[in-house]
DNA sequence: CGTCTTTGACCCGCGC
DNA sequence: GCGCGGGTCAAAGACG
């Protein structure tokens, strides 16, 4: 996390929030890697990832004492045969502390592993068609000149794992009773992705569920179905947090290609695009709260047409979800909300409009009472 | 020197 | 048709 030092009302400002960031920021010290590094316990490149627990510390305490010399009073002690062999047996018992610890790494390791994979897996695989809804949208998603909303697509939800299947906590931070564990993870700054993932899965879940029971409907007619299948409309995702950052870092890159203060609001809203790729359309728009200033609303338009770091991978997530369900219901043709996120920092709330020119969801993370909805700043990341 | 940001000009859709 | 507002373009400047 880079900061700024320039004032934003008052307030010292981070220059980028690192919203999605998969590891804390103690990682990016070169000098605390190549320090792990030259311990035992890291002994390829990519073990850099977990560099960062307390036991790489333990470790690189214990190796540094095994490593110093005699002193003068010690060589004379007249003990030092004894002396030398508490010595080696202590040693010893470093080097199995080492191994056991070193195993621990490993499962932590292949634990994160399956759930990258987990997670690109989950947005890469085909829905099992099982369903009327799914059929409209893989027609949609066929239909010649319509573009496809969105290169992912969920897992039906039998299919993903649990998290106690795969050693994962299924509880977000502030369900710890323990407050030090909960502090912990609030402050580490990573998503619970597949907790994100659940959430989404349940609105789509809940469209799904109106579309059938709505075909089921003796007046659901033809004519139904003909609206549904309007042409493509550019869906848009807004995501509403409290940030003094200037910019949420969702792990793409962004180029800024232009800046207009709208009407109603004195804040001015920045336009980006995404420079990973020459081709990618996806845009995201930049805009303050006019009421409340500390609120930053990131707006997405758009799904990128190749591949993403896994640092953007939640982000795309979440927004592809989104939009996949404003472009395939007609649930567009209502305002209102339609569901309360159950899991995601407990109470999110996604709203759907029609009023401006783009169908947009509106993803609220900053509900009054929500633990996660605390101001960012330098103390959480 | 390449990349990114800034900012005024321009385009376009919409409402009157 | 005209004005307004949102969105985009592109030249110039800043930055590393």
């Amino acid at each position: 996390m880079i900061t700024d030092r320039s004032n934003y009302d008052g307030l010292t400002t981070i220059k980028e929030l690192d919203f999605f960031s998969m590891h804390s920021n103690d990682n990016d010290h070169p000098a605390k890697i190549d320090q792990l590094q030259t311990s035992h316990i890291c002994p390829s490149p990519s073990d850099k990832l977990f560099t960062n627990f307390t036991v790489g510390e333990k470790l690189l305490t214990l190796n540094t004492v095994t490593a110093q010399p005699l002193k003068n009073e010690d060589r004379n002690h007249p003990n030092l045969t004894q002396l030398l062999r508490k010595l080696q047996v202590e040693v010893e018992k470093s080097k199995e502390e080492n191994k056991n610890l070193r195993s621990t790494l490993d499962l932590i390791k292949n634990k994160y592993e399956a759930l990258q994979s987990q997670l690109l897996s989950a947005m890469h695989r085909p829905v099992a068609s099982n369903s009327r809804g799914d059929q409209l949208q893989d027609e949609r998603n066929d239909g010649g000149d319509v573009p496809a909303p969105s290169t992912m697509r969920f897992l039906d939800h039998d299919q993903v794992p649990l998290e106690e299947e795969m050693g994962i906590s299924d509880r977000h931070p502030w369900q710890y009773s323990d407050k030090k564990t909960a502090e912990r993870l609030m402050s580490s700054s990573t998503i619970n992705v597949d907790a994100m993932r659940r959430d989404c899965q349940s609105i789509i879940n809940q469209v799904g569920k109106k579309r059938i029971s709505r075909s089921d409907d003796a007046n659901y007619t033809a004519k139904n179905d003909q609206e549904e299948l309007l042409p493509y409309r550019k869906a848009r995702v807004s995501i509403r947090a409290r940030s003094v950052a200037p910019m949420l870092s969702d792990g793409c890159q962004w180029r800024k290609y232009g800046q207009k203060t709208a009407k109603g609001n004195p804040c001015p809203r920045a336009y980006y695009r995404c420079s990973l790729d020459t081709g990618c359309p996806v845009r995201k728009q930049v805009q303050r709260c006019a009421e409340d200033k500390t609120i930053l609303i990131t707006t997405y338009e758009g799904n990128h047409n190749h591949p993403l770091p896994p640092a953007a991978t939640a982000m795309a997530f979440i927004t592809s979800a989104a939009a996949n369900m404003l472009v395939s219901d007609s649930i567009l043709s209502n305002s209102g909300i339609i569901s309360a996120l159950p899991n995601y920092h407990a109470s999110t709330f996604a709203t759907l409009s029609t009023s401006t020119p783009h169908p947009t969801i509106t993803l609220d993370l900053t509900p009054t009472n929500n633990p996660a909805s605390t101001l960012f700043n330098d103390a959480n990341f």
